[in-house]
DNA sequence: GCGACAG
DNA sequence: ATCTTGTCGC
């Protein structure tokens, strides 16, 4: 777990999107070492939902949702088109998306105090998913939500809303949560993505499901991504 | 070698 | 992710 100077360091790299798979994976080793999984007990104001979608084979549109906490209203919207860097790979999802998601991020005339990412975080082969690359670039908390698993193994959790199960890595660490949002309804993958932990990422994943599955900023974010 | 594989 | 309406269940 290296330091924020280093990180500055390694920014030239750190902003490259159009790596081979190998290079990307091999990136992903080193920017993990940044990555930091303790909340500082800041206080949260404003969540930021982010998902992408894409129109067409090689264009990516990514929106942005910020919603004020904890009553979840949506206080301003950015979204932002770019021609996609690279395909889909599993494992490399954040190479692809991430560039228009920067994009949408700069015309923000808030700034968030935490991002809520349609992905993973630390629940990832290499320990670095899309929501810790994010997070990491924008030197911001950020939580990974998936709707579905990538990597490590776990059990299910209870089938009521609020209960959880864990998610165990290679070297049999945690690295996430299975947490059921709603009552007997598949649950969501929840991992740290940077600046935060895991207990926190939880709680503020179940803070922004009231009501359904997906958390309200991820929501909101996913309908203003989709097709018009 | 075989199966798994975020969006 | 995307191609796509109605329909079954809580």
């Amino acid at each position: 777990m290296k330091n924020r100077r280093h990180g500055l360091e390694e920014a030239g790299i750190a902003g490259r999107f159009d790596l081979p798979p190998g290079e990307a994976a091999e990136l992903q080793k080193r920017l993990g070492e940044f990555v930091r999984s303790e909340w500082d007990g800041r206080g949260v104001r404003l969540i930021a939902g982010i998902d992408v979608h894409f129109p067409s084979k090689d264009i990516a549109r990514a929106a942005i949702a910020v919603a004020a906490w904890p009553g979840l209203d949506v206080v301003e919207t950015s979204c932002a088109e770019l021609p996609c860097s690279m395909p889909y790979i599993p494992g490399l999802l954040s190479f692809r998306e991430i560039p228009p998601v920067l994009e949408a991020w700069k015309a923000l005339a808030g700034r968030p105090d935490l991002i809520l990412c349609d992905g993973h975080g630390l629940a990832h082969p290499r320990g670095f998913g899309m929501a810790s690359h994010l997070g990491l670039l924008l030197d911001t908390p950020s939580i990974g939500c998936a709707k579905s698993h990538l990597f490590g193994s776990f059990t299910e959790p209870g089938p009521l809303k609020g209960e959880t199960a864990k998610v165990i890595g290679k070297s049999g660490a945690v690295i996430g949560a299975v947490l059921r949002t709603r009552d007997r309804t598949r649950p969501v993958y929840v991992s740290v993505g940077h600046l935060i932990d895991l207990e926190n990422a939880v709680r503020f994943v179940l803070g922004c499901s009231p009501r359904y599955r997906i958390p309200g900023p991820l929501r909101e974010a996913h309908r203003l991504a989709g097709r018009r």
